[in-house]
DNA sequence: ATCTTAGTTGTCATATATGATAACCATATT
DNA sequence: AATATGGTTATCATATATGACAACTAAGAT
């Protein structure tokens, strides 16, 4: 039901990570995650928990209102 | 590991709803989902889905952005 | 051609979010 | 007393997030 927020959702930490110039087996090694885990996040084939949220927040330094902030027009870095 | 976080996100819940002046089961039920499902989320004894918060969002017509803004020194209406 | 790196996809196991239901505790109301 | 309402807690079932691991593709480098 929420599959779009979850793509964009996705799109967003894909667009963040690259940002910070890391791949994803790093995020989610910094995550303690499976890099597989991290590949269908990223794809939002995943309803993620905020656990799992609060884990990519940290590795990527932006706080969580800051993640969920999804919204086509913005500039991701904001 | 993130129980402080979720105790925190629990009570700005519940907060917002009586802000609202509606009962548990009644949010409950516009998001569609079980009254004691809801005592356990306000409770903090889960880690939600992001699906989940996306319906308590739609319930509280607020943002998602907005609901995980978790700031003790925040009025919780803003 | 080989090797590495990044990412995807699949499978299986485990933990847990959620659904569903019931019993319970307060408090208030009559 | 009984009844209703709001909330909590317990239990069981089901769905799914995540862990763990493996195989695979594609691109780049040597």
């Amino acid at each position: 039901m929420y599959q779009e927020f979850q793509h964009k959702l996705g799109k967003r930490i894909k667009a963040l990570r690259e940002m910070k110039g890391i791949s994803q087996q790093e995020l989610a090694s910094i995550c303690d995650f499976e890099k597989s885990n991290m590949s269908r996040l990223e794809a939002g084939r995943t309803n993620p928990t905020v656990g799992t949220l609060l884990k990519i927040c940290a590795a990527l330094s932006i706080s969580l209102p800051n993640l969920v902030s999804i919204d086509e027009k913005q500039d991701p870095s904001v």
